[in-house]
RNA sequence: GGGCGAUUAGCUCAGUUGGUUAGAGCGCCACGUUGACAUCGUGGAGGUCGGUGGUUCGAGUCCACUAUCGCCCA
């Protein structure tokens, strides 16, 4: 073995491995039930971020752990095609080449997307593979496969003939750059300061019959006596308007109601109305009414049963009904109008104004609501069968309190926009007969011959909403809709509850009558160690693939796994990455020694003699045992992170710092090797079974050269002989030994201790000094580890006295306390009188305090009546203790 | 406007159902002996858990209010 761990000449040889062996495969003599995941597919043509690295861990994280414990997991890879962004970046690629998608038409537009996602879909998989994912390839699917796109056809003709999805001409989000709809999802609002424009317009009335003078004359509303003054932000959509509201009621324009406003510009006259939905403490107090391009308007002007006068075009520039200005940008004809109205009068006054305004989650654009013909899903009966899965616990959301933001959302949801104005995606599956008849054939029904299919596409988290069921073969009943669903855990970031999660529970709880998996599991979002997002602009982001070159996929895994908590944002040190790596290589050196220790016989020369073990070798056993329980009990409730940490403090903490040390003494004294090597043998073989869910590539590694291949525990016995067959550790309470872990708790206690006075008192490390221990009722316990005492506390053998009582105490000695415990040592000529009467006078004040602040406790009757019996005897034995530990020290300080 | 989260040692974070003197890693200080490991070892310094009030024998942990930061929804 190396001196180091090298994850380079480990990790790919390992992956290839298991992939080879087939071990990432359910394995139909597992003795548990199934256990599935299927994958948050990644988009296709996309780079792997940390985002991904933390799902990738989890998951793994989730399947290894169960597949050792001989469940039938499944995991099911495949990705998502993912269509505004990868439509852009071809068409980003189309544009460099000088041509656009609408110049090489359809056909060739999709041919050459297919080539971009063969040139650059392999990429996700292969990062896939390096973070170690043990997902089973063979079973691979991605959202535009032929199964895949056979199920979206299968579900959207359902949810057609059942009345729940619609085409209808509606106001929706419309992104001018991508020149697509988009769902309410995909805007995202910003707070921005923007200004608000005062506009009068004038009133027919007996003196004004309407506009004398042409718009832009500057004489346009000469004459006009009577006014109403609007305000606005997006004053080009004057050219819309349709009416002008007032609040019922209000004082101010009651006059004016029933009367005709003259709309700028254009000339047309609009009735001026009256509406609950006008705040008349905002701005004038009356507002324009635009149907067509804002929602509110919208639904004031349907109340009013008020035209809908669309006055731009796909590309936001103005259409043909906004007369003078047709063909401008929206923000260049908004300069116009404004210059326009203040030629004409008409423009009051400008303030500045902060509003939130809809921003393209994509492209960043400002989104322009557009009256358009589009497909929607209604989505109350759905949301109802997903509410209903949460609330009767048939699916559990953790960390739970997402559960609320899930009721809310699901609660309030609106209809959801599903079609776009793209080419990459699955295609609308209607056709319009040549008379304009629809059309929804099957699947497996072909579309009249005369008839033309809708050239939209579905939001692609329509067909991402069917892969937990899709991606195992529904809607045909195969062997894997019957093994392997409903799936068991969803594991995804929270930023995508409403895109994705709610989705897959709405559309599985309908489709195939169950909800799709039992627990959704959310995890938080990586964030840099500043807590900043990961950005490109910051300079921030951290590539996965470099971590796991320079420090290796087990450090950046167990970094993720363990920083934080569940749901909890994350922010990556990358020290701890280097804290991980370390580790390894920790590891990597603990199996060196122990393998060095174990001879050429491995685990079936071993066997457990629970009489011939030593004190220490219970007490790590035992320990072990604590942990096996506690990692038990943290993953089984999803506190991965604790119990990866908890499996690191023991094998360093304990396992290396301590129990390795003291089987180098016991090898050296024992005359039967065999129960220390035993020990370290076990423990060592079963901690990194622990860990193996983890650190999978280290511990496979380690766990090859100590188990050789000697038959080992396993669900699997016929299978190859790997870590990830092998059983996850199961151990029962009686392997706890309390009275090992108080024994060696105390003798340890005295070695720190021993090793504390020898660091105060500045004695060399390389000297072995004499030492005299007092030990009272625990004397038998000490001299029975009187070895390790010496050796550890680096006291020579020969000169460790161990008594049980002394009547005169050494004088020129530092001396230890530690409650009935006593420990001296003689350091002619170091020791410094002055300095320990000090140490031992701040010692006995601390000694005091500690037994003064337990004696108030312990004479509180409300504290020994109420408190648990179990915490009155503890307080009970600390108190003696700490009388003990006073009492000697006193004595002490009268001899000094 | 509604909701959620965070606030613990210089930094990044843990802290299970309230129970001894609040932990880890990194950083810092001192010393380095032991052929598993300097990607290391031993010892140490450092926080009263954002604030106020409450419940309780006992609060970092529960409740109320409050401050700051962040996120989600409208």
């Amino acid at each position: 073995m190396d001196k180091a761990y090298e994850h380079q000449q480990v990790e790919q040889r390992l992956y290839a491995w298991w992939e080879q062996c087939g071990l990432f495969a359910p394995r139909p003599e597992a003795p548990k039930p199934p256990f599935v995941i299927a994958i948050p597919p990644p988009n296709v043509t996309g780079e792997l971020h940390l985002g991904h690295a933390m799902f990738v861990t989890i998951e793994d994280l989730l399947t290894r752990w169960r597949r050792m414990q001989g469940y039938q997991t499944l995991w099911v890879p495949g990705t998502d095609h993912a269509g505004i962004a990868t439509q852009t970046q071809v068409e980003r690629l189309l544009r460099s080449e000088g041509t656009s998608r609408q110049a090489v038409g359809r056909d060739e537009f999709l041919r050459r997307t297919w080539d971009w996602k063969a040139k650059y879909g392999g990429e996700i998989t292969n990062q896939l593979r390096r973070l170690g994912a043990s997902c089973d390839w063979p079973r691979e699917r991605f959202t535009l496969d032929a199964g895949l796109s056979y199920a979206v056809h299968t579900a959207f003709k359902r949810l057609y003939d059942d009345g729940l999805i619609y085409r209808g001409t509606y106001l929706v989000n419309w992104s001018p750059n991508l020149q697509t709809a988009v769902s309410d999802l995909e805007v995202e609002y910003e707070q921005r300061n923007v200004s608000i424009w005062y506009v009068r317009y004038p009133v027919l009335s007996a003196a004004w019959s309407g506009p004398q003078g042409a718009w832009g004359s500057g004489s346009w509303a000469a004459g006009a006596e009577t006014w109403i003054t609007v305000a606005t932000t997006r004053p080009e959509t004057i050219l819309g308007d349709t009416a002008v509201a007032t609040a019922p009621g209000d004082e101010r324009f009651a006059a004016l109601l029933g009367c005709q406003a003259v709309l700028p510009a254009l000339g047309r006259t609009i009735p001026i109305i009256a509406d609950e939905y006008v705040d008349p403490a905002f701005g004038s107090g009356a507002v324009k009414i635009t149907p067509a391009h804002d929602k509110n308007d919208y639904e004031v002007g349907k109340r009013h049963q008020l035209p809908q006068i669309n006055i731009m075009q796909k590309d936001a520039t103005i259409s043909a009904a906004g007369g003078p200005y047709a063909g401008l940008d929206r923000f260049v004809a908004r300069k116009a109008i404004l210059a326009d109205l203040e030629r004409e009068g008409l423009l009051v006054k400008t303030e500045p104004h902060t509003m939130s305004v809809g921003i393209s989650q994509r492209g960043g654009e400002v989104i322009e609501p557009l009256l358009s013909e589009q497909w929607f899903v209604r989505m109350r009966p759905l949301a109802e069968l997903a509410l209903a899965a949460v609330r009767e616990g048939r699916t559990r959301i953790i960390p739970e309190r997402f559960e609320k933001v899930y009721y809310h959302w699901l609660e309030n949801i609106e209809d959801w926009c599903i079609s776009r104005q793209l080419w990459w995606g699955h295609r609308i599956p209607v056709w319009y007969m040549p008379d304009g008849t629809m059309v929804v054939p099957a699947p497996n029904e072909a579309p009249p011959a005369e008839a033309t299919q809708d050239p939209d596409v579905l939001d692609t988290w329509f067909s991402s909403g069917l892969w937990p069921f899709s991606t195992l073969g529904w809607p045909e009943a195969t062997d894997d809709m019957r093994r392997f669903y409903p799936t068991s855990v969803m594991e995804t970031g929270y930023d995508i509850i409403f895109f994705w999660v709610a989705r897959m529970m709405m559309m599985g709880c309908y489709l195939t009558d169950v909800a799709p998996f039992h627990t959704i599991y959310l995890h938080g979002l990586v964030r840099d160690e500043h807590g900043r997002k990961m950005s490109k602009s910051y300079g921030n982001v951290v590539n996965p693939l470099t971590v796991m070159d320079v420090q290796g996929t087990d450090a950046l895994r167990f970094t993720l796994a363990t920083s934080g908590t569940p749901g909890q944002d994350l922010n990556l040190n990358p020290q701890r990455i280097e804290a991980a790596r370390n580790f390894c290589n920790k590891l990597w050196n603990i199996t060196r020694f122990v393998l060095g220790k174990l001879g050429p016989e491995r685990a079936s020369a071993f066997t457990l003699a629970p009489a011939s073990l030593s004190l220490a070798d219970r007490w790590i056993r035992s320990r072990y045992a604590r942990l096996t329980i506690e990692v038990e009990r943290l993953m089984a409730s999803y506190n991965f992170g604790e119990a990866g940490r908890q499996i690191q403090e023991f094998l360093w903490s304990e396992f290396a710092d301590w129990y390795v040390e003291i089987a180098k003494v016991q090898l050296d004294h024992a005359s039967d090797p065999g129960p220390t090597r035993a020990v370290l043998y076990s423990v060592l073989e079963g901690a990194l079974r622990l860990l193996h869910p983890f650190m999978p590539f280290v511990t496979e590694e380690l766990w090859q050269y100590l188990t050789g291949d000697s038959p080992t525990e396993s669900h699997y016995p016929a299978a190859p002989h790997s870590i990830m067959l092998a059983a996850y550790p199961v151990v029962s309470a009686t392997m706890l030994d309390e009275l090992a872990e108080r024994d060696w708790a105390l003798t340890q206690d005295l070695i720190v201790a021993i090793r504390n006075a020898r660091s105060a008192y500045k004695v060399e490390a390389a000297k072995w000094v004499t030492a005299t221990v007092v030990g009272g009722e625990h004397t038998a316990l000490l001299r029975s580890q009187a070895a390790l005492i010496a050796r550890l506390g680096r006291v020579a053998a020969d000169s460790l006295t161990l008594v049980e009582h002394l009547d005169e105490q050494p004088k020129q000695a530092a001396a230890i306390v530690l409650g009935a415990i006593a420990c001296y040592l003689p350091l002619a000529g170091m020791l410094d009188l002055e300095a320990e009467r000090a140490r031992v006078a701040k010692e006995l004040d601390a000694a005091a305090a500690d037994v003064a602040r337990r004696e108030t406790k312990l004479a509180n009757e409300s504290f020994t009546a109420k408190a648990p019996p179990a915490v009155v005897a503890r307080e009970r034995e600390g108190l003696e203790t700490a009388r003990a530990t006073l009492a000697r020290l006193r004595a002490r300080v009268a001899e000094l």
